[in-house]
DNA sequence: AAATAGTACCTTTCTTTGCAAGGTACTATT
DNA sequence: AATAGTACCTTGCAAAGAAAGGTACTATTT
């Protein structure tokens, strides 16, 4: 068993926003694996290559995603990825997701706070 | 393969909030199952029992949680739920990342919207 | 008294998925 | 030729959500 719970529960949090995030980030310029990283790293959101890669795959075999292979100035190709219509059209539900979400937890919090 | 990617991706960040929600719950009123099951519906943060029981049971042996049986008025014993001391240093961190992390969010919202 | 319905707990089984670690391949530099 | 840097991907493991099924208690109906 792992005992870090607290760990846990915020690496959970993290998760349920990756895929969300990675679109978002994606809708607004073609961009390669390096570059989306860079990005989360910068917004706090941790994520390692061992996720990033399966979950493109995924968005890309669900049609959300396409990509095109361009070359690097130094290095090997680079998979430049862009939004399908259906990509964006998925991104725009899970904005209104996001914001019904957080107004749940939003009434969570004030329905349960200082009573301890 | 699963091809609903969107109500995929929508079940991913409710699940995500899911442990702090849980915990949100239980820091008001010492609380059993059902009551949480229906608090939870009424934020529209849908969680089945093969959810919850072992959910509970998990931030129990971490010790977040603790319960005393109660008898009901009608039908079987239940299980009443409060926060520990640790459940509750545990939350306050959780009350923290979750503003961390819905900032971060935001941040990313803010930098990608409308360029498309 | 037996059967049924309602409530409450829990477990088994399956699947998804994050992630550490390891692997291939291309280019540039030493 | 060897090394370092970058970029892609896969393998194998573990955590955890969820459907379905199971046990047991009480109250109501037949």
């Amino acid at each position: 068993m792992n005992d870090n719970q607290l760990e846990n529960a915020k690496a959970q949090m993290r998760k349920g926003t990756l895929e969300y995030c990675i679109l978002l980030i994606i809708s607004k310029d073609e961009v390669y694996a390096s570059d989306i990283l860079k990005e989360l790293k910068q917004a706090n959101l941790l994520v390692v290559e061992g996720t990033l890669y399966p979950l493109l795959s995924r968005l890309k075999s669900s049609e959300l995603l396409s990509y095109n292979w361009v070359e690097s100035p130094s290095g090997p190709p680079r998979k430049y990825y862009s939004l399908t219509e259906k990509g964006r059209e998925n991104l725009k539900q899970l904005n209104e997701n996001w914001q019904v979400l957080t107004e749940s937890v939003k009434s969570l919090i004030k329905n349960h706070e200082k009573n301890n």
